[in-house]
DNA sequence: AGTGGGCCATACATCTGACGTATCGAATGG
DNA sequence: CCATTCGATACGTCAGATGTATGGCCCACT
C-alpha cells in the first residue's frame, strides 16, 4: 500500500462518510498532508489522480474542491480510454453505444418535454442547409448531431446512462464517424433517420423510438464498415 | 495547460502513435522527465494519474510499464466512481446493469461453449448447500454469483461490454446486494432464476436468455427496494 | 556443469525545502 | 460607492537527498 493509495483512500473515505461534501473545499495541501501522514509530494500525486478521475478540482491560488460528482463528469475519463484504443475496438464501442442510445430513446419517449422536443426539431431544421456537404458543414453537422443526441439522453432520468453515452461518444470518435458519413455521401439518409427518431419521440412511442435509434446507429456502423458486407 | 497535462498527453501520444506498445517499458523517470521537459515530481504526478486509470503499471525497483490496455482494466476506475456515490444513485446503476447484462446474456446464448456451460452448471450446483443461509454462506454465494455472471459476460465477444459489466458490479455494490437478498429470504428464488438463465443459454436461445436475465435482475432490484411497491 | 545464495547496480518511493505564479479579498484612493 | 492596488494565501514546479524493493550477476558449493 503506497502513500499515494493512503491519500486516495483517505479522501475517498472523507467523501463517502460525508465529511467532505460536493463543492466543498479541502484543507490546504500542507495541512492535509500532515493529517494523512504523508509529504506534500505524495499528497499531490493522490490529489492529481483524483482530479483526473473528475472527483477533485484544483485551482491554483485558490484551493482544491470536491466536484459536483455528477456521473457525466466522473465518467469522462472513459472517453480518454476510448481514445487510447484508437481504431482498435471502435466496433465494440459502437455496438455498446447503440445499445445505450436505443435504451435512452425508449426512456426519453415517455419523459421528454414539449420544449425539448421543439429544441430538437429546431436543431434538425438548422442542419438542413448543410446536408450537401459545403466547406465547413462537417463541423457544424457534428455539433448539431451531438446536441440532438444529448437532448434525448438528458430525458432518460438516469444520470449514469447519460454519463456513459457522453463518454462513449468522445470527440475523436465522432470525428471519425462524420468523416465516414461524409465520404459515404449518406448525410441525407442520416438526416432522415434523425427525423424518424424525432417523430417517434413526438408520438411518445417508446418502442418506435428505440427501434428508430437502433436503426440509425446501425446505419452509422455500416458506413464505418463495421457490419459484414451483403 | 499544466506540466502534468503535458506528461499525460505526452504519454498518451506515445501510446496512440505506437511508439509505446502494451506491455512495453517506459524510460526511467529521470530520462523521461527530461524528454518531456518537466521535473521528476511533475512526471510522477502524471504517471500516477495514468496508473490509476489503469494505463500504466509501476513497479518499485523494476520500472514503469504500459498495461495490457484491456477494457476490463481500463474501466475498473468506474467501480471506484460507483462506490463513491454509495447509496446515492444505486437505483440508476442497477438499471444500467440490467440493460448491459441482459444484452450480454443475449449475445452469450449463441456463443457460449459447452465447456463454459458446464462450468456454469457446476457453479450453480455448488451454491445449493448454502441456500438456507448458513453462517458464512453469504460470502460464498456472492463469489459464485460473480463467477456465474462473469462466465456469461466473457462470451459476449465484446470486451467493452465485459469491462462495463464488471465495473458496475463493484465489490461494495454486490455486498449491499447480497445482504438485501439474504434479509429478504429470496435466496432460493434467486437460485431458480439463475437456473432459468442457464437453461436458456443451454438451449442457445438468445431472447429467452435476455428475458431470463432481465427478470433476474428486476427481482434483485425489487429486493433492494428500487421498484415501486405493488 | 548445474544450482543456490548473496551482493550490487538500478529504478521507483518518499521527504524536505525553496521559489514561481495565480487568485481572492481587504485596504486604499478617487 | 466603486474601481484599483497590493499583499497574504494556495497551488505549481523544481532540485537534491535518502529510503526501499527488484532483478541480474557472480561465486561458492554440490
Amino acid at each position: 500500500m503506497s502513500r499515494t493509495d493512503d491519500v486516495v483512500n483517505g479522501i475517498k473515505h472523507m467523501i463517502v462518510s460525508g465529511q467532505l461534501r460536493p463543492g466543498e473545499r479541502l484543507p490546504v495541501e500542507k495541512e492535509l498532508a500532515e493529517t494523512l501522514g504523508v509529504s506534500r509530494g505524495s499528497l499531490r500525486e493522490g490529489v492529481r489522480a483524483l482530479s483526473m478521475l473528475g472527483v477533485l478540482d484544483t485551482r491554483q491560488g485558490d484551493g482544491t474542491y470536491v466536484t459536483s460528482l455528477d456521473f457525466s463528469r466522473l465518467l469522462a475519463p472513459m472517453g480518454f480510454i476510448v481514445d487510447l484504443h484508437g481504431e482498435g475496438h471502435a466496433e465494440h464501442v459502437h455496438a455498446l453505444r447503440r445499445l445505450l442510445e436505443s435504451e435512452a430513446a425508449r426512456l426519453a419517449a415517455v419523459r421528454i418535454t414539449d420544449g425539448s422536443l421543439a429544441d430538437a426539431k429546431a436543431l434538425l431544421h438548422e442542419a438542413e442547409p448543410f446536408l450537401d456537404g459545403a466547406g465547413d458543414a462537417h463541423e457544424r453537422l457534428m455539433e448539431i448531431d451531438i446536441a440532438f443526441h444529448r437532448i434525448i439522453a438528458s430525458h432518460t432520468g438516469n444520470p449514469v446512462l447519460i454519463g456513459m453515452i457522453e463518454a462513449l461518444a468522445s470527440r475523436t470518435v465522432r470525428e471519425r464517424l462524420w468523416r465516414s458519413l461524409s465520404e459515404d455521401g449518406v448525410l441525407h439518409r442520416t438526416h432522415e433517420e434523425h427525423l424518424a427518431i424525432w417523430r417517434a419521440l413526438d408520438a411518445r412511442d417508446p418502442e418506435a423510438a428505440r427501434v428508430r435509434m437502433a436503426n440509425h446507429l446501425l446505419g452509422v456502423e455500416e458506413s464505418l464498415g463495421f457490419l459484414p458486407a451483403e
